[in-house]
DNA sequence: GCGACAG
DNA sequence: ATCTTGTCGC
């Protein structure tokens, strides 16, 4: 029988008030950068098995290094604000199956743009030290005004009084993405990071790549051989 | 009290 | 997130 979490949500989000203390907003990622990773999550079983993907990229190429999934037994159900709790462990064992570690991880999901400053790019930044961005396709906390429709165009997002990142239009005729610093990566720094790995698609190649391993779509195409 | 609410 | 085909628009 595996270990239910408590339901012990004030607890959860405590824990994650310390936590993000120990965030930092500031640029400490490697110059230059020579590898990046993108990290996403996807459900198997009716969601009974949570499925991490993680993709190692060069970074000046954009030429994929290393590819990984891993899968655990679901723990926790989903509960806004509380995701990283649901998520970050497959997400560790994604990354620790990676021959080795980014310079730069680009995370599915918020950074600091969540009530407590701490959504699942920051988690993941703070557990592991690894400086990471969160790359967003919808607000969970906070509000902008929508972005210039030009591709690279970004509006701040706000939230009581302060600014949490950005609303991105990273390609044409498509819905902004929500940026924001997940840990060593300063608010002004992450839009131009996120813009840097974003080719044609809406989504930058690491978090593209990372979506397609982790939802179920492509082995329907893939295990045709 | 009534909504909103990453994935 | 996930269940799922075709379809409207650029």
């Amino acid at each position: 029988m595996e270990e239910e979490w408590d339901g012990d949500v004030a607890a959860a989000r405590a824990l994650q008030e310390a936590l993000a203390e120990k965030v930092s907003l500031r640029d400490g990622y490697a110059k230059p950068l020579r590898t990046i990773a993108g990290f996403d999550v996807g459900f198997e079983d009716g969601g009974d098995t949570t499925r991490a993907a993680a993709v190692l990229l060069d970074a000046d190429t954009l030429e994929v290094l290393a590819s990984e999934i891993a899968r655990i037994p679901t723990r926790m159900p989903y509960i806004p604000g509380l995701l990283s709790f649901r998520e970050l462990p497959a997400l560790l064992l994604a990354l620790e199956a990676l021959p080795q570690a980014p310079d730069l991880a680009f995370v599915d999901g918020h950074g600091i743009a969540h009530p407590r400053g701490l959504g699942i790019a920051a988690h993941f930044g703070v557990a592991t030290g690894l400086p990471s961005i969160g790359v967003a396709k919808k607000i969970l906390v906070g509000s902008g005004s929508e972005p210039h429709e030009l591709r690279g165009a970004y509006t701040p997002l706000r939230h009581k009084g302060a600014q949490l990142g950005w609303l991105l239009r990273s390609k044409l005729r498509c819905n902004p993405l929500v940026v924001s610093p997940g840990h060593r990566v300063s608010m002004a720094s992450a839009a131009d990071l996120v813009m840097r790995f974003t080719g044609s698609y809406r989504l930058p190649e690491p978090t593209r790549l990372a979506d397609r391993l982790a939802s179920r779509r492509d082995e329907k195409h893939a295990a045709r051989h």
